[in-house]
DNA sequence: GGGGAGAGATGCCGC
DNA sequence: GCGGCATTTCTCCCC
């Protein structure tokens, strides 16, 4: 348990040296801005980090309860029993406004990290992979390079078939819905519309397809290609099994 | 900066207690699961919370870098100058391996909160304006009682004009684009279907809409309305502006 | 800055 | 659990 006096001096040096902090207090919350929200009395974490930026979280789920965006403005008050910290972006029109009736506990560091993260498996390897091996559409599938930002859109995939025909390729990495169909269908209407084409192909690849998508497809004439995003990284774990980091990162992936 | 022992024991018995941590500490990551990531060596911020999910934040951004699930299983093992802090939900499939290289800090605190939160202003409160009020339409417009699951699908708002002309409304609370047209014609389309009606009308109603999208709206045949979320709690605050913190939070509920 | 689309999206609700 | 959809989505990329 920390006083309020205490806390304001640490938190506004903190502020001025852009170091990030944990707060764990029991707090009431008012948000103003793109939407309006109120938050009764409880136990949250409020971290603010070297941006400026705010996150609010409840004990339990892994979004935040609210939140406020990079080089927002912080101002502290004690107003009666607690401590009122007003956090304003003006810019945004956001406004956050926390009474703050108990701090349990403060930490605050200066926290240095010029690293990026690096990820995987995303819809974007899919694609590539399906590039680099266009029998997973289909045998004779030519794959033009790809273009995300052609003038027909910004599509995933796109070649001809065998058969000289084009074809509209849209990699999903999760189970495609009707979202997903709409999409290929729009694709296909540009491309046909864009090359004065009657005949344009449309296929939807992904790992799954719920039921009613399936049909929606069909219905419009499109295919589906049942296509599993790839894993470079598990990959090159299997095999290279001897490193000291990354090893046992391998050897808890073969749980399967 | 603590010693790796003292930490370990404090990290378990915080985690038997389901209290929630928060953790300054310079790591590398590997993330394998839905898809795989790697993050090399920097500063960051651990979060665990009562329900054992976890957050990994860089000090920059508002979204965690990182993060596992609730119930995820926590394991912490000293080898050579690191801490491996493994994680693991099984259910999903998902691992993370965290390299601690070294703990700046560490807090820990049981934390109660039962409260929800209350949001004005999204989409569902502008399905319900435009019910409340049919003239934000047009003259005339007579909204059935909204159904959100008719077997026609989610539609938003579903009435007939003045001249007995069934419509659909979609509600968007920020800018139109293409996806909201596709989801717009969509409903048309099923309802045309579902009825056997040549002429059923389409209408988007957003703050905002983009030149790309109102061209598509308008090659569907579909028309444009002007009109914002309502926000009850702005309007409650100008009215009555003279409250403390919270009595104006409560009546809120109260908007109409 | 807006538009367009993905995300390890998350969360909510309904079946 | 899956399906369908909104989100104070956030983030990225391109124009």
């Amino acid at each position: 348990m920390i006083g309020f006096h205490e806390f304001i001096s640490e938190f506004n040096d903190a502020l001025s040296r852009c170091e990030s902090m944990a707060i764990f207090a029991r707090c009431e919350i008012v948000y103003s801005g793109r939407a309006e929200s109120q938050l009764l009395s409880g136990d949250r974490m409020l971290l603010i980090k070297s941006d400026k930026s705010m996150l609010i979280h409840q004990p339990t789920g892994s979004a935040p309860v609210n939140w406020m965006k990079e080089d927002s403005d912080y101002a502290l008050d004690i107003e009666g029993d607690s401590l009122m910290l007003r956090v304003r972006n003006l810019p945004l029109k956001e406004y956050l406004d926390i009474k703050i009736e108990e701090i349990y506990s403060f930490s605050r560091q200066k926290l240095e990290d010029g690293q990026k993260i690096i990820i995987t498996g995303s819809e974007r390897d899919m694609s590539d992979m399906i590039l680099e091996n266009p029998e997973l559409i289909e045998k004779g599938f030519k794959p033009l390079s790809r273009e995300e930002h052609t003038k027909y859109g910004f599509i995933d995939v796109f070649g001809y078939d065998a058969n000289n025909v084009l074809v509209v390729i849209e990699a999903k990495r999760y189970s495609a819905d009707f979202k997903a169909v709409s999409q290929l269908r729009r694709y296909v209407e540009k491309v046909r519309k864009s090359k004065g084409l009657e005949k344009v192909r449309g296929i939807l690849a992904a790992p799954q397809i719920s039921a009613n998508a399936e049909k929606m497809l069909h219905d419009f004439g499109f295919e589906y290609r049942k296509i599993s995003p790839p894993k470079y990284m598990e990959r090159f774990h299997k095999k290279q099994s001897n490193l000291n980091f990354f090893s046992d990162k391998k050897d808890s992936k073969n749980h399967d």
